[in-house]
DNA sequence: GAGTCGTGGGA
DNA sequence: TTCCCAAGACT
């Protein structure tokens, strides 16, 4: 087994959280239900939101029969609503060519919408208890730090998988707790902000601590300024149609207190390109609101 | 590979 | 106040 596996394993035993997505009973919906909204949004806001969904939408088939428009209603305040619509599409998926079962094989997964590298097998490893590599942005940082002696990870990339592998056990069960270890290890004791090496299971085999913590450089993509973007237009846009009933609101009447008008008209298209949003004659409406008179893929003039 | 895509809490 | 960043995915 590798150096690094068992003091994860014996400090993960002692120390995870108790997270709902971790009781055993948990399930592969809500498992994976939990990994979409996970995506970039931190774990505090998310759990009370996974909970009023799976009370809502106990399994795949009862989202996939539900409008996307309650499913992106219900996402809330969890941001990037692209998330909800793509989870109510892997839902439709599930139901229609897996019998409602949530595929275990990472493949398989992977051709969800949604679904890339990460989620695909944290399901296969946290669901299924398949032996894969789970790289999140936590175990890249502790594995930068661990194994590379760097004091940041560079950005994602595929040899991460494989680095991973390298210290995962042959077993599979110690290989999930491994992978769950090095993404807690990352969340709670190694973070970006700080490393608390006196509560670090790995200090005396870390690299970089070995070095003197030397600063190697961040090479992550930084994130843009949101005040001001179109996300943050789409978000205002978006807002206000969660907000509306099925009958929509008037295209010319949203976010009329926009700044920029050129931005504001330029997030209802990319809304409407992505599918978030839909408009009929002169009304705009979450994609699927509304009852019996669904027509949506009208083009507005902006 | 680099840019884009929400939202809000904490440093 | 401002900035960072949070279990990524897609184009």
């Amino acid at each position: 087994m590798h150096r690094l596996a068992p003091p994860l394993i014996d400090w993960y035993r002692e120390n995870a959280r108790d997270l709902p997505w971790r009781d055993p009973d948990f399930g592969a919906w809500g498992i994976l239900v939990s990994e979409f909204m996970l995506q970039q949004t931190p774990v505090t806001r998310v759990i009370p939101r996974l909970e009023e969904w799976l009370m809502r939408w106990p399994t795949p088939a009862h989202l996939a029969a539900a409008p996307v428009a309650d499913a992106v209603r219900a996402w809330a305040n969890l941001g990037y609503p692209r998330r909800a619509m793509w989870l109510h599409q892997a839902a439709v998926e599930i139901t229609a060519r897996h019998g409602g079962v949530i595929p275990r094989d990472v493949d398989a997964l992977l051709a969800l919408p949604g679904i890339g590298d990460y989620t695909a097998r944290a399901v296969a490893a946290f669901a299924y208890g398949e032996r894969v590599p789970v790289v999140d942005t936590n175990t890249r940082r502790v594995l930068a730090r661990a194994i590379e002696g760097k004091s940041q990870p560079g950005p994602a990339a595929k040899r991460d998988l494989a680095v991973m592998a390298e210290i995962l056990p042959t077993e599979p069960i110690a290989a999930a707790i491994v992978n769950a270890a090095a993404m807690e290890l990352g969340a709670v004791v190694c973070t970006a902000r700080s490393a608390r090496c006196e509560l670090c299971p790995l200090a005396s085999l870390c690299a970089w601590r070995a070095a003197g913590y030397p600063d190697t450089g961040d090479t992550r993509p930084k994130q843009a300024k949101y005040e001001g973007s179109d996300r943050q237009a789409r978000g205002a846009v978006l807002a206000e149609l969660r907000a509306a009933d099925g009958s929509g609101v008037l295209v010319d009447a949203l976010v009329t207190h926009w700044p920029d008008s050129d931005q504001r008209d330029r997030a209802i298209l990319t809304l409407l390109a992505d599918g978030l949003i839909e408009t009929v004659g002169d009304m705009a409406r979450l994609a699927g609101d509304g009852r019996s008179t669904a027509r949506a893929g009208a083009t507005i003039d902006v």
